[in-house]
DNA sequence: ATTAATTAGCTAACGGTGTTCACTTTAATG
DNA sequence: CATTAAAGTGAACACCGTTAGCTAATTAAT
């Protein structure tokens, strides 16, 4: 019964798939209730209907799972901020960066147990890599997670790249560029190093990478702590939000 | 044989706390090796060389013991901040504010295991927990590491406060405060309200505490972005961090 | 259409975990 | 010395992730 003489998925295929996609949304549901170390491979068996051995036909393991899990988490949140960041016109970069730190909140704080496991990862391993590639080993198999974590960042990085480039193409001398404090060459040259994985595309002028970094660790620091309960307020977060944004602005040299 | 006689320490609490100790010990050990969740109280018992359940003669279990290692290792730091920051002179708040910043970062990274247990203990029960207490529950039995946490936080707050003070007795007008954006009624009070936890003392108009907040979300976004690997800089990071500390400063009104 | 190969699923087991309960040994107290 | 409270034991319970070997079903090839 070869129902795929037209090379559509056969029935197999599909079933697989529908299968793993149960498992996924049994996981996703167990971490939402019970946080990330609460997710148990039996449980999500008892779920599906199926024997814990069974799962390994579809993940090598538990921490496969997770990973894979994250990775689709990361897919979600980097198509909601594009699609946010599209929903401004492509020249205006400033609307469209803030666009992303908002969804980047709103998303984490969302799906707090799904950032969590997010942030987790990285982290739990993070004692025995360097930069997210275990120490001796090729540039290709770094851990996807980090790769989407990359990817994501790369949507705020290249929108600074373009904003930098039309800064350029329009303005002569310092059109309102960012004011930055001296730094050692040693400094300068890792911070372009290191930013060139975030920020692709045109080269960026250094003190541009240097408010960037700034404000991405502000933005970080904003979301953790308030996925985690520690901002220093609850009720007007959004507020307290779009001040923090307007000062970094006001750090990059905008009053907008 | 009671060696009690002036009321001393006995010889079963010497061992009692002789055991607690050396089953801490073990457990740090393993958090250094295998992280927070390769902790396993039936390897501690093989380690300690007694048997798994007599270890609930001295924990409830296994997170109590985890919670009684973040108080110690909060402990710790906070020894280590006031200590760093009494090496200052009693009226250099500056000095003594970028101290502790200074060695709290030192200690996490120092610590990397530690620090990614005491803030994934406050995360891992965050989404049931507002503001550090269950809902619904006294507030003297919130949490002891968010005590503890706090307790370290109000280390800078206390000494914002003492800043404040001193600027006020010497100056007339505002001798180089923090400039502040416009916020709404809601906003201003709430974030008195929240702050009045980490701030004690004297009260602290606005815009310093405004200012305190911003410095505290960078810090906190520095350090954790660098204890879990994902700061835009890896060999130069002292003076990344110098810098930044420069900037919130001069956020803050000052040019030193 | 029949056979061969691949895949999904099962059962059973191994070694590990946190935790509890009843029992014994040990140390401190009146 | 007898009593009482604490420390420690051993066995069990209910979980967990993971592996190996087997059976049934689907796909692919002859």
């Amino acid at each position: 019964m070869t129902s795929n003489t037209a090379g559509g998925p056969t029935r197999r295929e599909r079933m697989r798939a529908e299968t793993i996609a149960e498992i996924k949304a049994s996981a996703r549901s167990q971490l939402q209730e019970h946080g990330p170390s609460g997710i148990s491979l039996r449980a999500i068996a008892r779920d599906v209907g199926v024997t814990p051995a069974a799962l390994y036909r579809y993940f090598d393991s538990l921490d496969a799972l997770l990973i894979q899990l994250c990775c689709d988490f990361y897919d979600e949140l980097i198509a909601a901020t594009r699609e946010a960041m599209d929903a401004a016109p492509p020249g205006a970069h400033l609307d469209r960066m803030k666009a992303w730190v908002w969804v980047f909140r709103g998303w984490a704080v969302g799906h707090r147990r799904e950032f969590e496991l997010m942030i987790s990862y990285p982290e739990g391993n993070s004692a025995m890599t360097i930069d997210g590639r275990r120490a001796g080993q090729a540039a290709e198999d770094i851990d996807p997670v980090t790769q989407k974590s990359l990817e994501h960042s790369r949507l705020c990085g290249h929108e600074l790249a373009a904003f930098w480039k039309q800064t350029e193409r329009e303005g002569g001398g310092d059109p309102g560029g960012p004011a930055m404090p001296e730094v050692s060459d040693e400094l300068a040259s890792e911070l372009l190093d290191q930013c060139a994985v975030f920020i692709v595309g045109e080269p960026v002028p250094l003190p541009w990478i240097f408010s960037f970094t700034s404000a991405w660790v502000r933005v970080f620091g904003l979301v953790v702590m308030e996925t985690f309960g520690s901002l220093p307020v609850r009720e007007n977060v959004d507020e307290y939000y779009k001040t923090q944004i307007m000062m970094m602005l006001r750090d990059f040299g905008f009053d907008a």
